[in-house]
Formats: structure tokens, C-alpha cells, sequence
DNA sequence: CGCAAAAAACATGCATGCACTTTCTCGGCC
DNA sequence: GGCCGAGAAAGTGCATGCATGTTTTTTGCG
């Protein structure tokens, strides 16, 4: 009843579709960390049993978008202060290696595709703020594609993804302009083939999208009241403030929209 | 990733069982790459449906363990030489972070437990490689839970599986004395509160390592049989084929772990 | 009117059944 | 004798059913 659409192409991997198309919609938060994912509406929606749905939930667990609590409905995962923190500091260390792995190394073609898609960015900038940001997690991900080794391309787009998952809560209104600049900054050590201003520049890059982030522990802006009230309601705020992570979302379920 | 959820402990937690035993039994090398693991055997043997044990394979695919292909029994992985290369590429950064976490942090009960460790490592020299290999990895798997990080957590102990089921691929019989003692040095350094020397005698070890166990890259020691036998060419490989393969298919896919 | 306990609705955990694909095997043919 | 193809066997892909646990609603009571 639903969508075999994709029937005629490479369309065999029902789980990976399923996989691609919440990562993208989490990413461009049209599901909002802590959104319930129950198994059989996104079976339905997708046209499957919830035995895939189940799968495919699996999967993103496994990388870290959504949470899975036994019993309980899946739910957009909703990491802590200290885990974006936690991430960032490993993302920073794994794309200083794809910078040193790509100085250099790069061919015309693959500048001009590294060109092309920060052009990309800068024509969204201009647009909502979830594509641009989706954009400028892609280029990361570019990037470590480039450097063909399947182990770094999949830790980069994992712990890049779950950074930008990390932005739609804690990031306020996005604002791009420097990010896209410090891209081509980027790109340009890449070709000159400096392996440190290139790192530097990275890291430089990176320090700064994660302070413009992370600026203070708190403030979730406000989805569920349960989670903003938690810190106030309880005497001893301190531990409340720790858990941070701590999800009572009575949300409505984003995918069983019309 | 070893753990999507934290219901390790519980025992009601099915799939992390299988998972945890599988790995184990990878890690041991009670199961060399290549080998079969057909849902049916699997389920059988730890007394799950056929759903369970799917589950499972989903899950260690994940994590690079084992390979899944569409319509074909699921196999343990067989990383090639640049995968094994690239692997302990980024597991070296992602060390040299856990390092710099730890150097001058560690507790005096966290020493005693590294030490405690290495203890047990050096005892275990003496018996099968297996477990002195397994030793070894676990090592670098208690540094990294001792960040309280999860996320650094994760990816050390998955690439640090991976680079362990590698070395038993590549890697000729183990000689674990240079490992502890290289071990107990960085249990010093970290102790010693010196980031940088910990850090470099980290990295010292892990491309000490990596060199011992990639030292050329060829020589798939005895996985699947046409190839070992294809230079060879000769009027007896059908029989060695039998033997090998088909023994390993039907009955000892399974594992008793402990 | 508020609150707590019971029950209905809801969701997951897991096993099993059936269809389809791959692999193995055996008998026919060159 | 060796190669090849049809059928059988084995295995996966996926949906569905039932049991169990969770959330919400309803109902009874102070």
C-alpha cells in the first residue's frame, strides 16, 4: 500500500532506507531529539512489518541517534552536555587524521567537488537553518569519504552526525557565515598539500563550532516540560543538572503525522 | 559499538548475551575469520529463535565483526590488510586521547586495577595466545572505560576488537613480553601525571604493535581454501577443501564460551 | 474536586511460518 | 570420464501472532 517506489532501482535494502531516511530527518530536526519512533508507525510508513522498522532502529542505536529502552518506545536520542562535549573532542582527533591522510592528496576533481559543495552551503545559507546545517555536517563527511578508508568514513560520519545532532539542541539560531568561510579555508591547505596549517586550521575550526555550541551546560530549549522543570523541581538541583539526559518526553509521536 | 543500551548486566538482555559470546569467541579466535555463522546453529545454541540470533549478527556486523551478506550466511569478518592498517591509524588517535584524559587523573584505585590487570596479563603469558591476546586488548578497553566517556568508550573498544581480530589474522604467534612490559610503562606515565611521554609511549606501543603484526601484506593464513591452494593447483586440493570447509560449516559454528 | 487503583489500549519481545534465494547433489549427456 | 543442469536441501528475508510489560484512560472513593 505504501512506497515500493524505489522498486526498480538498487532498492533491495529495506532497513538501509528506512536507516538513510530517519539519519536525515533527525539530522534536519524535522525529529526532534526525544521524538518517540514506535516500531509499527514507521513500519507502516515505510510499507514494512516492524520487523524491519525494529531492525533499522537497532542499527541507529547502534550509532547513536536514537535510544532504545527495553519495553519502552524508541526515542530520538538526546545526548547530555558532557556527551557533545565527549564527541567533539573525539571528532577532533579523528578529522585531524583525515587531514593529515588527505594534504596533498588530492586530486582536481575531488577539489572541485570539495569547491562545489561549499558553494552548495553558501547558496543554503540563505535558507533554513536545518539544511545548512545538514550541509555543512556533509562536507565533514565528504571529506573522510575522500580519504577511502571505509573504518575512518564510517567513525567520522557517526560521531559528525551525532555533533550535529548535539547543534539542534544546545546550538541556538545557526549561523553558517564563518563555518562556510572556514571550509575553504580548509580546502585551500588541503591543496597547497600543508599537512599542519590544514590540521590546525580543522581543529581551529572545529574548537569554535564546538564553543559556539557549548557555551553553557543547560538550557535544552524547551520541548518537554517534564525535562526543564527537573532541575527546579527538585531540592538538590545539582544532581538533577548532572542527569541532564534524563527523558520524559510526553511528545507527540512526529511520525504518525496526517 | 558494543553497546547500544546499557543492559549488559541484565541477564534478560538476549542478543547482548549471544553478542558478548560471540565476541569473545572471535577475540579468542575459537572462531577464525571466514567462519560461518548461520542464524539456525546460532539460535540453537544459545537457545533463541532464529530472530534473536539475527538480531545479534546485526548488531557484531555493526561493530565490523562479522559480515553479513544478503541471502548468504553471515560470516566473521575478514579485514584486509589495508583495513587492519587504517584500523590502527585511527585507534592510535583515539588512544592518544584516552591518554591525555587520563595522564595525572587516575585514583590510586585505578592504578591498582590497571596494575592488577597487567598482573593478570603476565600470568596468562604462559598459556594459549588466545587469552593473552584477549588480555592484551582488554588492557586498552579498561583504560579507555576509566574516561567515563562513552562515546571514546565505544570506539576504542570496537576498533580495538577489530585490530585484536586482526592480529590473528596477520599477526604469527603471539609474544606478549614486550606487550606488558610496554603496559606497566604507560600505567607509570599515566601514574606520573606526564601526558606527553604517556601519550608517546602509547604510541610507541601501538605501532610497535601494528609493525610486529602487518609486517607484509599478503598471506591470509588458511581462511578460505581455494585461494591458499590456488598457486598450488594440484589434483589433491579437492579433497583439503572438504576437510577444511565443510567441517567448519555444520557443526562447530557454535560456541561454548567459558 | 482531587487522587489513586483498576482496566483498557498500546507497544515491545520473541517465536514461528512461508516465500524466495543460494548451495548442494545427483543423474543425464557429451 | 568429466561437465552440466534440474531438483532437493538449506538458509535467509520478512510478516504475523501471541505473551508480556508499559502508558493512558476510566472509574471508584474520600
Amino acid at each position: 500500500m505504501a512506497r515500493e517506489d524505489d522498486e526498480s532501482r538498487k532498492s533491495a535494502d529495506k532497513v538501509g532506507t528506512i536507516c538513510r531516511a530517519l539519519r536525515r530527518a533527525i539530522l534536519e530536526q524535522a525529529l526532534e531529539p526525544g521524538a518517540k519512533l514506535p516500531e509499527d508507525a514507521l513500519g507502516e510508513r515505510f510499507g514494512v512489518s516492524r520487523t524491519i522498522a525494529r531492525h533499522a532502529l537497532g542499527q541507529l542505536a547502534a550509532e547513536g541517534l536514537v535510544e532504545l529502552r527495553r519495553n519502552r518506545i524508541a526515542v530520538v536520542a538526546t545526548p547530555s552536555w558532557r556527551d557533545a562535549r565527549d564527541a567533539f573532542d573525539v571528532r577532533i582527533e579523528l578529522e585531524r587524521l583525515v587531514m593529515r591522510q588527505l594534504a596533498g592528496r588530492l586530486g582536481k576533481a575531488q577539489i572541485a567537488a570539495l569547491t562545489a559543495h561549499v558553494d552548495a552551503e553558501e547558496a543554503a545559507a540563505a535558507g533554513p537553518d536545518a539544511v545548512s546545517i545538514r550541509l555543512a555536517t556533509e562536507f565533514h563527511i565528504l571529506l573522510a569519504t575522500m580519504t577511502e578508508s571505509p573504518i575512518l568514513i564510517r567513525y567520522v560520519s557517526e560521531i559528525a552526525y551525532r555533533c550535529c545532532l548535539t547543534l539542534s539542541l544546545f546550538s541556538r539560531p545557526h549561523s553558517s557565515e564563518c563555518g562556510v568561510s572556514e571550509h575553504r579555508g580548509v580546502i585551500a591547505a588541503l591543496a597547497s598539500g600543508d599537512a599542519e596549517v590544514a590540521i590546525g586550521l580543522m581543529h581551529e575550526h572545529l574548537e569554535s563550532v564546538a564553543s559556539r555550541a557549548l557555551v553553557a551546560p543547560g538550557k535544552p530549549r524547551g520541548r518537554d516540560i517534564m525535562d526543564i522543570l527537573a532541575p527546579y523541581a527538585s531540592p538538590d538541583a545539582a544532581a538533577a543538572r548532572r542527569d541532564s539526559a534524563g527523558d520524559r518526553s510526553a511528545g507527540r509521536a512526529s511520525v504518525d503525522a496526517e
